[in-house]
DNA sequence: TATTTCTTTGCAACCCGTTGCAAAGAAATC
DNA sequence: GATTTCTTTGCAACGGGTTGCAAAGAAATA
């Protein structure tokens, strides 16, 4: 049915080693050689198959992009551009959809039964083991979006996110909020947990200012809003550090239920800086995730770990920025 | 490095065969026999290459899953529908960005490259031609979400795009609204030419009833927002059928900024029924495309085409709903 | 032109599995 | 116990490529 390189070989009368090394960049091939197969390849519709190839050369450019947030819109940015950065570079995502999971056991295998060159763990919250699992079967495996701290063996990229909870409570010292609060997403998230403990060691320089945190059940519309409005019913802070925007417009959605305004009665800082937030609809002011940066970063990392697998596992952090826009009031 | 099954062949004394009996379902083989291969695979940590399986099985498992749409979140619930089904039934998506690439040749080439068992074309917007390119190569396609009219050559599984703009008609008009417009998405869209076609139909039986349509440049919120500033420069119409959520939610924005109530001076109805349109501080009211049930039936219908290539064409359609929420006013 | 060096080519083994076929072994029948 | 039938096993060829090595050919040097 399809070609094959014998198919080829036979058309151009040459052998097979022939062929397979007029498709190989810098392989040893006279020019006319080449010609003569291309012709004969072109003619019969022949490429070559990449699978069989791989068998050895072992490179399969198959990477497994490992991902358990399919609700956040900010995946869908994560997922166009890994895949557009993949591309580029001749590799392609294999997409494994974690949901719930997370034991690595069964994508370890199912990954490995595709000899994938490489795994991209895209995920905030799943536990360093999980990225471990890979590396430790000798598979590169770069977790993007991870904490940099616990897991010292892999490769890390993305932010520091103690550093930008800080940033959060810095702010909100700035703009002379008095009371203030840490809405974070699920307490398990490593990302959740590193946001809260540098904002409240910044804020533990402002011993004047009031702090609190609570944590909505996923980085979700509806968990945002639900945790809210149970808010609500008690004390309500100045200001809301919340530890993501889809979280930050769920809590909006709320604040307006409420009655309250935003940013008159009440301040709201968000967290990513998804497309969405910048919607005039919403217009939340933010911290911007370089997440551009941190997927080229990423994939540039993964490359280079092709040529050295032993390199030594390095965290790459990008710093976050504040986007302003009208959800805190200004400064003082 | 990694076992292989001449190494469990090896460790158990028994020929590559039988080994790789052991790991085949309903092969020939003693339960003895195979517990001695399980043991000696599981203290080597083996696992079958799929890869190299594929080359005599003629089987990969693996799905082409391309989209040109990543910026739409209606399409991050469609990947994750897409990857958990087809993750269910051991089959793994590789994914294909095409951004604004129309020309099938390039994916095809790569997608036959990797021996794809077949190729899901999840997109409203491409031609038929190009998922006819996979068919005519032999490979299983389904145009997922695609215009059935005008390729009977090719599956396709989704909606009735003029009946589901005839039922936006039949909904404006039965409130009562006396002029009204469609406000599609990119004119050369299929899915945008078959609603308006079907909306034009139907209000053709409202003479009294003015119509007239507009088109946005993309699916997206800016597209939507920023055509319809320059609507409100001229005539507004009572209401407008918007060819997709995220384009009626950029609507509304522009609605607010305009001054303009929603429902009270303008009413306005969706498409889609993407999560977020259930958002209360969004609440559109829109017509739900059984995204769920359409991909469940686009994967089924892959499977059955393994077993039976040549399959003549079907066009799987379901029935869409209105979804009623805040952005219309009620019915007579 | 003869010799040396470099480039190009083909052979054959290999990558990691599967599978048709025949031989060996076990079970059933007489 | 001998014969027939069924099940299990191993051999060897195959799937579609790549690659080390040696031979052949071309180019460079003497």
């Amino acid at each position: 049915m399809v070609a094959t390189l014998k198919d080829v070989a036979n058309k151009a009368g040459v052998s097979t080693s022939a062929v397979s090394r007029a498709f190989t960049d810098g392989a040893s091939v006279s020019s006319k050689m080449r010609k003569k197969v291309e012709k004969a390849a072109s003619e019969l519709g022949y490429s070559p198959n990449f699978l069989a190839r791989s068998l050895t050369t072992r490179r399969t450019k198959l990477i497994g992009l490992v991902s358990n947030n399919f609700h956040n819109p900010i995946f869908l940015e994560v997922f166009d551009l890994f895949t557009r950065g993949l591309q580029d570079r001749g590799l392609r995502p294999l997409l494994v959809n974690l949901s719930d999971e997370t034991n690595p056991e069964q994508s370890l295998q199912m990954l490995r039964q595709y000899s994938v060159d490489g795994v991209l763990v895209a995920s905030s919250t799943l536990p360093p083991e999980f990225s471990m699992a890979f590396r430790s079967k000798g598979i590169p495996v770069i977790n993007t979006f991870g904490r940099y701290s616990s897991s010292p063996e892999v490769h890390v990229v993305g932010i520091d996110n103690v550093e930008a909870g800080r940033m959060a409570a810095r702010e909100l010292a700035q703009r002379n909020y008095k009371a203030v609060a840490f809405l974070g997403g699920p307490e398990i998230a490593t990302s959740t947990q590193d946001r809260l403990k540098g904002f409240r060691e910044e804020m533990a320089k402002y011993p004047l200012i009031r702090i609190s945190h609570t944590f909505a059940k996923e980085y979700s519309f509806q968990a945002g809003r639900t945790e809210m409005l149970r808010l609500s019913k008690g004390d309500v802070a100045e200001a809301y550090f919340c530890g993501d925007d889809v979280l930050s417009i769920g809590v909006l959605s709320a604040i307006k239920d409420i009655g309250l305004e935003v940013p008159k009665d009440i301040g709201l800082i968000g967290f990513n800086d998804m497309k969405m937030s910048s919607w005039e609809s919403i217009s939340l002011t933010t911290i911007h995730q370089p997440i551009q940066q941190i997927i080229n970063s990423s994939i540039e990392l993964m490359v280079a770990m092709f040529d050295e697998p032993n390199r030594y596992p390095e965290a790459r952090l990008f710093p976050c920025q504040i986007i302003e826009r009208g959800t805190l009031r200004p400064r003082l």
